[in-house]
DNA sequence: TCTGGGGTCCTAGGACCC
DNA sequence: TCTGGGGTCCTAGGACCC
C-alpha cells in the first residue's frame, strides 16, 4: 500500500470544564472556587472545575455523597442549566467561525477545525490566537490540539489541557518526537477507546497510543472491528475521518427523564409519558422529519430493592408522522400496554424511529401524507407561539399541569442569557 | 430523601426471497 | 446417507462518544 502524505491539519477545540466555566461567567466571585454541575433530578456531578478535580471529586458520582466536601472546601453546586449553556456554546461556535468557515460543530463544548489553510503559518501561534480571542469575547476557557487527523488532534488536546506548560495549546503536527509523545499517552485517552477495549488491549500488552498505532492491522480488525482499524490509521496519519460540516438529521430521537419523585399513579405517568412525546416530536418537526415508530418505556428504580419492573413496547404507525396529538396518542396506547400497578416507577421515556424527510414519504407522491395537511399548519402555529412566547405557552392537556413527577433543580442559576426575566443588572 | 440523558456506528444472526 | 446458496432487510446487542 503507498501511503499518501497527509496534507490535512485538524484542530479540536475544547472548552475547559465547560457547565462549570458558564456558570462562572457571569459569577466572578467564583473564580478559584471548586464547582460542581449535577445532572437532572440533581442527581450525579457531570461537570467539574479544576478546582474541584483537585479536591479528588471523581465524574459522575451521586451529588449527595460529596454535597459537603464540597461546601466545605468553599465550593458550590448548580443544577444543570442547559438553556444557559447552549446560548454560551453558540456564542463560541460563533467566534470559531470567524477563524475558519471549515468547522464541525461536534459537540455542545467541542469543534474540529480546518486549519489546512493556514499551513504557512505557526500553528501553535494560531491556537494561541483561538484561546485568546474565546476567552475575550465570551469569557469560556478553551483548549487546543492540533494534528493531521481528528483522532490525532483529540490526543493532541488531551496533552494541552494535561500540561500546564503548554498553555492550553499543543500540536502534534510534524512533531520532531511523535514516537515519545505517542508513547506518554495511554491507550484508554485516545478517542473511539472506551473501557472494553482498552482492558482488552492493554491485556495483550497494548498500553500507549505508540503501541496501538504499531499494532498488526489485520489483530487490529480481527478484534475491535472497521471501527479500530481506522483509529490506528489514523494515529499513524492517515484520515479515515473528514469534518462534517453539515449536521445530519437524526435517526433516532429519545426524550426520557427520571422522575423528582417515585410515581405510581398511572395519570401522573400519562402526563410524564404526554410530556416526553411532546419534546421529542418537536425537535423531529425541527429537523423536517417524520417518524414511523414509536417506542415507550419505562422502570422502576435499579437502585432501590423494592419490587424492579421495566419493559418497553414499539409500535408502527399508519403513516409516518410528526403531528403530536397522534404521537401522543399512540404512546399512551404503548404505556397502557406495559404499565403494571404496584410498582413505583422512578423513569420514563419515549422514542421516534423510521425517521425520514418530511416531504420523502407517501404512498403517493404527488400527495403527501403530512406536509399538505391541515395538521401540519397546526403544528407550525403551536411551534412558532411556543419559540415566541416560551416553551409550553400551548401545551396539551394530556401532559397536566402540576407536573408533580417533574426533575428537580433546586440549586439552578438563573438564565442570564435567553430570558429577560433573568438578566444581570449592575447596581 | 438523593445514582443523567441523548446520540452514533458496526456486527451477527434470523427471516425471507428467489 | 443425502438436506442449496446468495442476497437483502431487520433487529438486538455491544461498543463508543459527549
Amino acid at each position: 500500500m503507498s501511503i499518501k502524505p497527509n496534507s490535512k491539519i485538524y484542530a479540536l477545540v475544547d472548552c475547559n470544564s465547560f457547565y462549570a466555566s458558564c456558570e462562572r461567567v457571569f459569577r466572578p466571585d467564583l473564580r478559584g472556587k471548586p464547582i460542581a454541575v449535577l445532572s437532572n433530578n440533581d442527581g450525579c456531578i457531570v461537570a467539574r472545575s479544576s478546582e474541584l478535580k483537585e479536591l479528588g471529586i471523581p465524574m459522575g458520582v451521586p451529588a449527595f455523597k460529596y454535597e459537603e466536601q464540597i461546601l466545605k472546601a468553599g465550593g458550590v453546586l448548580f443544577s444543570s442549566n442547559y438553556e444557559l449553556y447552549a446560548d454560551l456554546s453558540n456564542r463560541v461556535m460563533n467566534v470559531l467561525e470567524q477563524f475558519t468557515p471549515e468547522l464541525e460543530v461536534y459537540s455542545i463544548d467541542e469543534a474540529f477545525l480546518s486549519l489546512t489553510g493556514f499551513k504557512d503559518r505557526d500553528l501553535d501561534e494560531i491556537g494561541h490566537e483561538i484561546v485568546k480571542t474565546v476567552f475575550q469575547w465570551t469569557g469560556i476557557p478553551v483548549s487546543v490540539g492540533i494534528g493531521g487527523t481528528k483522532t490525532l488532534a483529540k490526543l493532541a488536546n488531551h496533552i494541552s489541557k494535561k500540561y500546564k506548560k503548554f498553555n492550553g495549546v499543543f500540536s502534534i503536527y510534524r512533531h520532531p518526537k511523535v514516537d515519545t509523545v505517542l508513547d506518554f499517552v495511554g491507550v484508554d485517552k485516545i478517542w473511539g477507546i472506551g473501557s472494553q477495549y482498552s482492558r482488552f488491549l492493554t491485556q495483550n500488552g497494548i498500553n500507549t497510543a505508540k503501541d496501538l498505532r504499531d499494532a498488526d492491522s489485520q489483530w487490529i480488525r480481527k478484534y475491535m472491528t472497521v471501527v479500530g482499524s481506522r483509529t490506528a490509521l489514523e494515529l499513524k496519519g492517515i484520515s479515515c475521518m473528514d469534518l462534517d460540516m453539515v449536521s445530519e438529521p437524526k435517526k433516532g430521537i429519545v426524550s426520557s427523564r427520571s422522575f423528582g419523585k417515585q410515581v405510581s399513579d398511572y395519570t401522573e405517568l400519562e402526563e410524564a409519558v404526554s410530556t416526553y412525546m411532546t419534546r421529542a416530536s418537536e425537535k423531529l418537526r425541527y429537523q423536517k422529519s417524520i417518524a414511523s415508530y414509536v417506542t415507550v418505556f419505562l422502570g422502576t428504580n435499579r437502585f432501590k430493592s423494592t419490587p424492579q419492573y421495566s419493559n418497553s413496547m414499539t409500535t408502527k404507525l399508519h403513516e409516518p408522522s410528526a403531528y403530536t396529538p397522534e404521537l401522543i396518542r399512540t404512546a399512551l396506547r404503548l404505556l397502557q400496554a406495559i404499565y403494571r400497578t404496584g410498582f413505583k416507577y422512578k423513569k420514563a421515556g419515549v422514542m421516534l424511529g423510521g425517521i425520514m424527510n418530511q416531504y420523502q414519504v407517501a404512498p403517493d407522491a404527488f400527495e403527501p401524507a403530512y406536509v399538505d395537511d391541515r395538521r401540519s399548519t397546526v403544528m407550525n402555529t403551536v411551534d412558532q407561539v411556543n419559540e415566541r412566547l416560551g416553551r409550553d405557552t400551548l401545551y396539551y392537556a394530556s401532559c397536566g399541569k402540576q407536573q408533580e413527577w417533574s426533575m428537580k433543580r433546586e440549586k439552578l442559576s438563573p438564565k442570564y442569557t435567553t430570558s429577560w426575566k433573568d438578566i444581570l443588572t449592575v447596581k
